[in-house]
DNA sequence: CGTTGTGAACTCATTCACAGCT
DNA sequence: AGCTGTGAATGAGTTCACAACG
């Protein structure tokens, strides 16, 4: 039931992905003033060239007017459709530390249609306490429960021991796509999205661009 | 000859110091068993092809002997003074909320070198408090206590809305380099390195990777 | 043998520059 | 005039394939 609205002329890259979350960031927030946004005013606030602007959105199709610009209301929803975040999806989250604690109280995944639908944990004393309107179930229950929560998406924010198993019974219980934060490489199914945040190599990667005074860089995951 | 220890014949890319930390890890991390690591062993366990290793590895120097693999030992030293931490490098930490206080607990950090020197925070009610053997201070104090803690490199774990400003006090504290955890795109002079860490849209990417069964991606940040 | 190091080919991504529409 | 869309040029990054070496 996909139905079949907006046709995709090419692949989008994975980078290309990353720019126009931070494109849609920037113009969903912008006030609705005159409604016509330019390349040049979305690639001054995000840090890139506008012609890479341009490039990025001409692949979403035709929504822009020559000699005007795009239209701010349109601009947002080809982006949400793009990325796929037009719809709501349901994730679950394990591990219940400061980190997933951070992450449930972080709205803005409500806000760009995500929703937590349950929560896990293998600490027995977590479990069954409340979290942000949520009770922590026990980890071993994660192959019944999140079929039964239909969640097609898990964030793992559990000790890199246990990422690996955690991470196979979500898979079993019908995940289709993971977001780790373990600081370990997973292996899983290649069906099976995976997105791996490691907070050490980013703060290496920040110490390397200081050592080495060399690129700018400006975001990226 | 090229008489000394360790120059640099090309520039490393991000993306490949991204993988450099990768295979750092792995690598640090087994057994020492025989000694000789092999490129496509490497590759085997974070994921990329062995030609890529090989291509990364040479960029540091001469390290590998023929036939034999590369000495795991020396690996990671190379890697590490590639990647500037071979020594230690001083954080203070903006915003004890629980994200900060996830990233304190993280002792990933102080392994690889990083030592988190002052906590920071706007709210009046933790100021003072104790949190992971550190006094939080108020964030007014930044711009004296940074530079007198000799903090090179700050993180911020605030609001979205009160990053800018915390970040430009860092700044004039003679902080050179930023991890960034706010939704924002900060503006900051071009010679300060900077890495922003956007939570929310990695789930974006997340996301789209599952609904277009497009790229493999094992990780990144 | 097995494994590295690397020129060369190739793929992917970005920038340039301008035609084409408003 | 202003601004988009895009072919062409450029650049960056990755894979191929094999010579060189222990």
């Amino acid at each position: 039931m996909d139905g079949q609205p907006i046709e995709r002329g090419q692949r989008l890259s994975r980078a290309a992905a990353q720019r126009l979350s931070l494109y849609l960031r920037c113009v969903a927030g912008w006030p609705t003033d005159g409604e016509k946004v330019s390349s040049r005013s979305i690639a001054d606030a995000v840090g890139v060239s506008d012609a890479q602007v341009r490039r990025d959105l001409a692949a979403l199709g035709h929504l822009g007017q020559r000699g005007v610009g795009y239209d701010s209301q349109d601009l947002v929803a080809a982006i949400r459709g793009a990325l796929g975040i037009d719809r709501e999806w349901r994730a679950v989250l394990v591990g219940v530390g400061n980190l997933g604690r951070a992450l449930l109280k972080y709205h803005g995944f409500r806000a760009q249609g995500f929703a937590i639908v349950g929560l896990f944990d293998s600490d027995p004393s977590k479990v069954g306490t409340e979290v942000e309107g949520f009770t922590v179930e026990p980890v071993a229950a994660v192959p019944e429960r999140v079929s039964a929560l239909r969640a097609e998406l898990g964030v793992l924010t559990v000790p890199a021991d246990t990422a690996q198993a955690v991470s196979e019974a979500l898979v079993a219980a019908g995940v289709r796509g993971i977001l780790n934060f373990a600081p370990v490489v997973l292996k899983l199914p290649r069906a099976v999205r995976l997105v791996t945040v490691d907070l050490a190599i980013q703060l290496e990667q920040l110490a390397f661009q200081v050592r080495h005074g060399d690129a700018r860089t400006a975001d990226d995951d």
